[in-house]
RNA sequence: GCCUUGGUAGCUCAGUCGGUAGAGCAGGGGACUGAAAAUCCCCGUGUCGGUGGUUCAAUUCCGCCCCAAGGCA
């Protein structure tokens, strides 16, 4: 049976450092489960390990696309799955280390993608266009009459995902809520977090954002830019890249631009944190331990005897 | 020293023609199945600067005091 240990906290708490010292400690290669860091050139800004704080450990899943090229969950769970697989083969442990919550709970329950129906950009955009100038409720009206199991789980503000919903019936004739379910993988698996105060996480946040700026975050997009990776791409309008750019055309001050991305940082980690609060699987490392590593080798060590 | 304008939620401010008050932001909670660092939902009691007075009733009107900004000297 194939073992897994994933690895999950908000932004800022720390998993890049612990993921290394734990792959060290127990022979691990590291996918990542963060969906910016499989973008190129997108480094400042994403807080990507570096080949140097890789200190020589396997990487997986970073640095895999151009900007303007797609990655999806559904993409994610196919490649992780594969991963787990053959980094298993190799006699070593994978090491999921996320950020993304969606991603990491799409391998660890096994989410159940609609086969036929990937994300059309097309559709989705005439679906907005169609609803501009009508009634509000418009779109949420068409779902509830397709499938009103997906309806009665959406909010009817929440237009992506109805137009999601209605691209899953339009495109496959089955609604999404009978396509939805969950399979999880016959893994031995292992789910760690991290906690940290959450004062001090703000603070963390805060004090990364000015390490980005120094480290030339608006260099990075500047350049972002000058390749023609334009703002509307979907990873131009992550945390850091939306803000400078704005800053970039004069929209914002260089001021407002940094603390806009502070703001919205916190703002992500709470949300980070609302996923994990009532998951019981998850093991809780406290950040503030000194023997956080040790703690977290241990564990594992505990939980998966064979390895 | 005098004049003016302010002092209301953590911040910026609105408001009460006298019946103890509400927005935005911050902050908190939640949802999440191929855009997810995205998207969306819910949560507002605070000596209304202090102190006297008028009044059945003052955060609101009046007096004095304190603080801040601007102006005149």
């Amino acid at each position: 049976m194939n073992n897994l240990a994933i690895l999950i906290g908000p932004t800022a708490s720390g998993k890049t450092a612990l993921a290394i010292a734990i792959a060290k400690a127990l022979n691990c290669e590291v996918i990542s489960g963060d969906s910016m860091q499989f973008y190129r050139h997108m480094d400042i800004g994403t807080a990507k390990v570096t080949p140097w704080e890789q200190e020589g450990i396997p990487h997986h899943l970073i640095d895999i696309r151009n900007p303007d090229e797609s990655y999806t969950v559904a993409d994610f769970q196919k490649d992780c799955y594969r991963l787990v697989e053959e980094i298993n083969q190799r006699g070593k442990l994978p090491l999921l280390v996320g950020g993304t919550a969606l991603y990491v709970k799409a391998i660890i329950d096994g989410y159940t993608f609609s086969r036929e129906t990937p994300g059309n950009d097309g559709f989705r955009r005439a679906k907005a266009e169609e609803a501009v100038g009508q009634a509000p409720g418009y779109l949420y009206r068409q779902l509830l009459a397709v499938d009103p199991a997906a309806a009665a789980r959406i909010s009817p503000e929440d237009n992506k995902r109805i137009i999601r919903a209605l691209e899953v019936y339009e495109k496959s004739g089955v609604p999404l809520s009978a396509q939805a379910g969950k399979n999880p993988p016959p893994y031995r698996m292992v789910l760690l977090g991290i906690r940290m105060d959450r004062a001090e996480l703000y603070r963390k946040i805060d004090q990364r954002v000015e390490e980005m700026m120094v480290n030339g975050l608006e260099n990075e997009v500047k350049n972002l830019l000058a390749m023609g990776y334009g703002r509307n791409l979907k990873p131009m309008q992550g945390l850091g890249y939306r803000q400078m750019t704005a800053y970039l055309t004069g929209e914002l001050s260089l001021k407002d631009a940094v603390d806009l991305i502070k703001r919205d940082t916190r703002h992500f980690a709470k949300r980070q944190l609302t996923w994990w609060r009532r998951e019981e699987r998850v093991h809780w490392l406290d950040a503030a331990s000194p023997n956080i590593k040790e703690e977290a080798a241990s564990y594992i060590r505990q939980q998966l005897p064979e390895i």
